[in-house]
DNA sequence: AAACAATGCAACCGCGGGATT
DNA sequence: AAATCCCGCGGTTGCATTGTT
C-alpha cells in the first residue's frame, strides 16, 4: 500500500493559505487545470504538497463555491441526507451544490449536532434520545452475540455503516409508487430507463443499494447496474418516510457516471453503456419514449414519465408555504426534520417533455423563468441539477 | 481591560483502495 | 505479484475570533 510521498518531502510549506499562494494556485489552475495533483505544486511554483494544493483548490478557491451561512433548506437536507447515509460527507455535500463535504462536517459537528441534542433526538441515531439511549443498551447487550456470530473479513452493509437502522425498518408507505432507474443491458445492448412497482417490503436499503451500486460501479468505470435516478415516494406527514421514499421527487443524488456534452451539460450523455454513450441528439417525451436516433436508444417503459411543467408554479408555492408556516423567525425542529425541501413537486425537479436537446439552452431559460414566478426555488433546484450534472465536465 | 473559555473553521493526517509501474 | 503512486475520504487538530467572567 502506498503512502503520500509528498508529505515527507522536505522544505514545504504547511498551515494557512497566504493570498500570494492562492493566487498562484488560481492562476495555475485556470489556466492548464489541476491535472496530476502532485505535480501542481512544482507546475505552479509552490512549496506545497499536491495534497495540500488539492484541498485548498477544493474546499475553498474552486470558483462554484457557494460561500457564506447555510440556508434552513440545506441544513434540513444535511439532516435528512445524514438520517440515510450517515457520516459520508462526501454524498451528502454531492446533493448541496457549491457546498463541500469539509463544510458540511464543520457544520454538522460544530453546529447541528446541537440543534438536534436540544430538541431531544440522538444525531447519531436521529430518534429521540431517550429512545437511542435504550437501544444502545440493548446494542450493548447484543455485542457478545454478535462477536460470536462475526464473521471475517464480512463487510458490513450500507446502511449498518450509516447509522441507519431505522431505515431498514421503514416501508414503502404507498406500494404503487414507482421508482425509475436507468438499467443497463448489456447482452443486447438495449439500455432502459424502466419504472417498476415497488413491493409493500420496500426499504431505504433497497434505494441505498442502488445509490451505493451506482457510485462503485461507475468509480471502477465497470457498467453501472443502475443510476441515481429515482422516482421516490415520501410522506410529508410522516416522520418515518425519508426523502429517499418520497413520491413527489424526482431525486437526483448525483449522477456519478454520465460523460457529459460540453453543449448541453444539464442532459448530457450517459455512459450507460461503456464509452460515452451521447445523448445529445436525444429527444424526451413524456408519453414514455426517447430516442437519440441512433442504435444506442432508450425507451422509457412502462408507465408515463411524469416529467412536465404544467404543475411547477403551483407545486413550488405549496412547497414554499409549507416551508414558512408560522413565524419563520421559529421554525419548529419537526419541521427540521421532515424537510420541507423535498416536498417539491416531481415537475419541478428535472423537466424535458418533448425536449431535444438541441433547444436545451433556450428551453432551459423559458422554463426557469416560467417557474421563477412561482418561487425562486426552482433556481436553486436547476442550479442543484446543473451542479450535479456539471461537475463532471 | 485582561484573562480565560468557547466556538468556528481551515488545514492536516492517516488510511483505504484503484491505477500504474 | 508486489511495490509504488495518487486520489479522495473522514477524523482530528490547532489557530483565530468571539463571548464571558
Amino acid at each position: 500500500m502506498g503512502r503520500h510521498s509528498c508529505c515527507y518531502k522536505q522544505k514545504l510549506r504547511k498551515g494557512l493559505w497566504s493570498p500570494e499562494e492562492d493566487e498562484k494556485l488560481m492562476k495555475h489552475i485556470s489556466q492548464y487545470g489541476h491535472g496530476c495533483w502532485s505535480s501542481v505544486p512544482k507546475l505552479a511554483g509552490l512549496q506545497r504538497c499536491g495534497k495540500s494544493c488539492r484541498l485548498r483548490w477544493i474546499n475553498y478557491l474552486r470558483p462554484d463555491l457557494k460561500r457564506g451561512t447555510f440556508s434552513q433548506q440545506e441544513e434540513s437536507l444535511i439532516v435528512e441526507l445524514h438520517s440515510v447515509l450517515g457520516n459520508r460527507w462526501s454524498q451528502i455535500a454531492a446533493q448541496l451544490p457549491g457546498r463541500t463535504d469539509n463544510e458540511i462536517k464543520n457544520l454538522w459537528n460544530s453546529s447541528i449536532k446541537k440543534k438536534l441534542r436540544l430538541r431531544g433526538i440522538d444525531p447519531n441515531t436521529h430518534k429521540p434520545i431517550s429512545e437511542a439511549e435504550n437501544e444502545e443498551e440493548e446494542s450493548e447487550s447484543n455485542t457478545s452475540n454478535e462477536k460470536l456470530c462475526e464473521k471475517v473479513n464480512e463487510k458490513p452493509t450500507i446502511v449498518d455503516a450509516g447509522n441507519s437502522d431505522k431505515a431498514l425498518e421503514r416501508k414503502n408507505p404507498n406500494p404503487n409508487l414507482k421508482y425509475a432507474s436507468i438499467i443497463n443491458n448489456n447482452n443486447n445492448n438495449n439500455n432502459c430507463i424502466s419504472l417498476t412497482n415497488l413491493p409493500s417490503s420496500t426499504t431505504d436499503e433497497f434505494f441505498l443499494d442502488r445509490f451505493v451500486s451506482s457510485h462503485e460501479s461507475s468509480s471502477t468505470g465497470g457498467n453501472p447496474g443502475y443510476f441515481n435516478f429515482q422516482l421516490l415516494n415520501y410522506d410529508s406527514g410522516n416522520p418515518n418516510t425519508s426523502p429517499f421514499l418520497n413520491p413527489n421527487t424526482i431525486f437526483f443524488p448525483s449522477f456519478s457516471s454520465p460523460i457529459l456534452s460540453n453543449n448541453h451539460p444539464s442532459i448530457g450523455s450517459f455512459d450507460v453503456n461503456g464509452p460515452h454513450h451521447n445523448w445529445s441528439n436525444c429527444t424526451f417525451s413524456n408519453n414514455g419514449s426517447c430516442s437519440n436516433g441512433s442504435n444506442n436508444s432508450i425507451e422509457l417503459q412502462s408507465q408515463n414519465f411524469p416529467w412536465g411543467l404544467e404543475n411547477c408554479v403551483k407545486s413550488e408555492k405549496e412547497a414554499e408555504i409549507r416551508s414558512f408556516e408560522g413565524n419563520p423567525e421559529e421554525i419548529k425542529w419537526p419541521e427540521y426534520v421532515q424537510t420541507p425541501f423535498f416536498t417539491i413537486q416531481n415537475q419541478t425537479e428535472f423537466t424535458t417533455e418533448g425536449l431535444s436537446t438541441a433547444n436545451w439552452d433556450q428551453n432551459q431559460q423559458q422554463q426557469q423563468q416560467q417557474c421563477l414566478e412561482g418561487g425562486n426555488l426552482y433556481h436553486k433546484h436547476f442550479q442543484r441539477l446543473s451542479a450535479n450534472y456539471g461537475q463532471f465536465s
